[in-house]
DNA sequence: AATCCGATTTGAAAGCTTTCACTTCGACGC
DNA sequence: GCGTCGAAGTGAAAGCTTTCAAATCGGATT
C-alpha cells in the first residue's frame, strides 16, 4: 500500500500539500489538487487510520460498552449508535460488560489508548466512573452515558423517561380497573429500574391505591427472574389482578409462570411490560408493552458525541427520549369476582402456594 | 499520560529495555524489570495503540462484518467473537452492511487501514469477495468467512452442516408421516440457503418424495418474507400438511399466517423453523427448529483468526459446526383428512387464490 | 592479565501522518 | 522597477512504539 510520501512524489508536490489536499486544510490551487487526487486515485492509497490517530491525538473510533449484546433490548441501541457512527465516518468498537463493574472497567482502561473519539457507555451498575470516564477527557474523548446513569454523573446522557413511562402503564391498568396491582421490577441499583418504579408509586397514589409491599418484587432484568418473581405473586392472596413487569424479558417470564399456574393472561390477570421488543409481538397473547426506542436511544448517543467532538465546549446536555404505551392483548378489566374465587378456592390456592 | 521514554527515565533504563519489559521480547535481569514494572505502576503508563500498530503494522483490533445486528440470529456471533476477542486482548469493531454489498466493500475499505489482525465476514451475498480480502491478507489480517461463504472463496471459513440440518428436519416430518411438504427458503444466492434446500430435497428425494414446484417458496429471511409465502402456500389444492421454513424469522412469519387463515399449528398444519432462536420457546405453539449455535459460530471464526494471527502460514481451514434437532409443540401426524378437506372446499380456495 | 563469549542493554531508525513556521510566488500599488 | 502583501506550498518536527545492529558488561578461559 503507497502512503502519502509516494503520493507527493508522484503528484510532484510536497508531503502537507498532499495532506492539505486530503483534509481540506488549506486552500491548494486546481492543478496541484487535481494531480494529487489523481496519484490517490490512480495508487487506491488510503491514509494509515493509526498514523492519523496517533498525529492528531484521536481515531475515528467510537467505543461503546454495553451490558451484553444477547439482551434484545441493547442489538438496536448498538445499531442506532453504527448507523450514526458510519454516516460520519467512524466505527464502532463494541464491548460487553455483562453487568459486571470489573470487566467494565477493563474495557475502559484497554479502549483508551485507542484513542476512541468518543465513548457512549450503559453503566454496569450505580458503581462511579467519574474517575475512568476523566481520563477520556482529559484525552479529549466525548464521553455520554445511556440508559442508565452511575453514580454522581455529570456529563452528557441519553435516557428515556422511564417514571412517565412506568406511570402511564399503571395508571392504564388502573383505568381499568384494577385494584390489585403487582410490580415486578430490575434490579433496584439501577437508576432505570428506580425510576420506573417511582412512575409505579405515583401512579398507584395518585389513585389512591396502597401497593403492600410483597406486591414489590425486585429481580434481575431476565426471563428467569421473571418467571421467579411472578410465581411467588400469583401464590399470594389476594392475588393481584395486573403486574407491571418492567422490562420485556421479566414479562415473557411472568407469561410462562402465568400459564403454568393454569391461568389465562389477559382474563384472569393483565399483564404490562416495558421495552416494547419485537418479540412482545409473537406471544400468545401479544404482549402490551411501555415502548421505547433502543435505536434512537443508541442513535442519539453517537450523535451527542461526535457534536462534542466537533465543539468542544458546549454545556452539558441531557437527553430524555419518550416512552410511548402500546396496548395489545395482555390487558383487560380484571375478573369481577376476584375476591370472591380467591375466597371460593382456597384450597386450589393454598395447594399451589405450598 | 506518561510514554515510555519518560517510564525509561524513571526505571532508569533505555527505551528499548522498556518495550522489552512489556512485550518480553527479550531477556531482562530481574533488576531493571522491576523497576520498569514499578515505573509502570506508579504512573498508571500505558502504551500507545496506535503508535504500536503503526509500527508492527497491526492492531490488537478484530473486525467483524454482519448484515445486521438486529435480526436475533446475529447478537449469538457477534457476542461469541466478542468474547474470544477479549479473552485474548483484542477489540471488536462491529460493522452492519444491511446485505448490501456496496455498503459491506464500504466497510472493508474503510476498515483496512485501521490494520485489524483479524477480519470476520458474513458476506452480504454470493459477490466474490477476493479482491478485497485479498489486500487484507496482504496487509497481515487474517480473513474468516463465517455462516455463508462468498464466491471463490479458498480461505478460512466456519459454516455449520445446512444440508443435513434441513434434511434431518425433513426426515422428522417425513417420519411423522407427512407427504404434502413445503418448504420456504431464504434468499437462494445465499450458500446456506442453497445448502438447506438441498438438504431438504435430499430427504424427500430418499423418501421417494415428490415435491411439486410451487411448494418451494424463496423469500427473505425475515417474518414479513415468510408471512407472505406461506399466505401463498396456505392456499394451495392440496394444501402442504407441513412446512419447513429455513430460518426463524420465517417460520414466525408463517406462524402468524397459519393463524391468520384460520387454521391451527400443529394440528391442521406442521411447521419447523431453522436456527433455533431463543424466541422460538416463547411463541404459541412452540416452534420446533433446527439449533445451531451462533455463539459457536463467532467463537470459532475469531479464535480461527487468532490462531492464524500466531501462525501465519497453517492450511486453510473450513469448519464445519453441527445442528441439532429441537422438536417443540409446532409439529404432529398430518390430519387425516386433507385431500377431503381441499376437495370439499373449491369454492372457498378458488377466491382466495385469484 | 588478555581474550573471548554469551547475555544484556542501548540508541537510533522506521513506521506515516498532521501541523506549523517559513519560503516562494505572483500581483499590485506607487 | 521595487517594496509589500496575501496566497500557496514546503519541509521538518512531533507523536510513540518496535526492532535491529551495535555496544557493553560480567565472567570464564587460556
Amino acid at each position: 500500500m503507497a502512503n502519502m510520501k509516494q503520493i507527493a512524489e508522484l503528484a510532484g508536490v510536497s508531503l502537507g500539500t498532499v495532506s492539505h489536499v486530503l483534509n481540506d486544510t488549506a486552500r491548494v490551487r486546481e492543478p496541484l489538487r487535481k494531480r494529487v487526487l489523481e496519484a490517490v486515485r490512480t495508487t487506491g492509497y488510503q491514509p494509515s487510520q493509526l498514523a492519523r490517530g496517533l498525529r492528531r491525538d484521536k481515531t475515528n473510533i467510537l467505543a461503546m460498552i454495553i451490558p451484553d449484546i444477547l439482551n434484545p433490548f441493547f442489538p438496536g441501541v448498538v445499531r442506532g449508535a453504527e448507523d450514526v457512527a458510519f454516516s460520519n465516518g467512524y466505527r464502532l468498537v463494541l464491548c460487553n460488560t455483562d453487568n459486571d463493574h470489573g470487566k467494565e472497567v477493563m474495557h475502559l482502561n484497554a479502549l483508551r489508548t485507542y484513542l476512541p473519539s468518543g465513548l457512549i457507555v450503559i453503566p454496569s451498575d450505580f458503581s462511579d466512573l467519574t474517575a475512568q470516564t476523566e481520563s477520556y477527557r482529559r484525552a479529549g474523548s466525548a464521553v455520554v452515558c445511556i440508559d442508565r446513569l452511575p453514580r454522581n454523573w455529570d456529563g452528557d446522557s441519553v435516557t428515556i423517561n422511564n417514571a412517565d413511562g412506568a406511570a402511564s402503564a399503571t395508571s392504564y391498568l388502573i383505568g381499568l380497573g384494577h385494584r390489585h396491582l403487582a410490580v415486578i421490577t430490575g434490579p433496584l441499583h439501577l437508576t432505570n429500574s428506580q425510576d420506573r418504579l417511582k412512575g409505579f408509586k405515583r401512579a398507584a397514589r395518585q389513585a389512591g391505591l396502597e401497593v403492600p409491599p410483597n406486591y414489590l418484587q425486585e429481580t434481575t432484568f431476565d426471563r428467569a427472574g421473571g418467571y421467579a418473581k411472578a410465581r411467588i405473586l400469583l401464590k399470594m392472596i389476594p392475588r393481584p389482578t395486573a403486574i407491571l413487569a418492567c422490562n420485556d424479558m421479566i414479562a415473557l417470564g411472568a407469561l410462562l409462570a402465568i400459564r403454568e399456574a393454569g391461568l389465562h393472561c389477559p382474563e384472569d390477570i393483565s399483564l404490562i411490560g416495558f421495552d416494547g421488543l419485537d418479540l412482545t409481538e409473537t406471544t400468545t397473547p401479544q404482549l402490551s408493552s411501555v415502548y421505547q426506542s433502543s435505536y434512537q436511544l443508541g442513535a442519539t448517543a453517537a450523535q451527542l458525541a461526535l457534536d462534542r467532538v466537533e465543539k468542544k465546549n458546549t454545556p452539558v446536555r441531557h437527553i430524555i427520549l419518550k416512552t410511548e404505551l402500546r396496548i395489545r392483548d395482555s390487558v383487560a378489566a380484571p375478573p369481577s369476582n376476584v375476591e370472591v374465587v380467591a375466597a371460593a378456592t382456597p384450597k386450589k390456592l393454598r395447594k399451589v402456594a405450598s
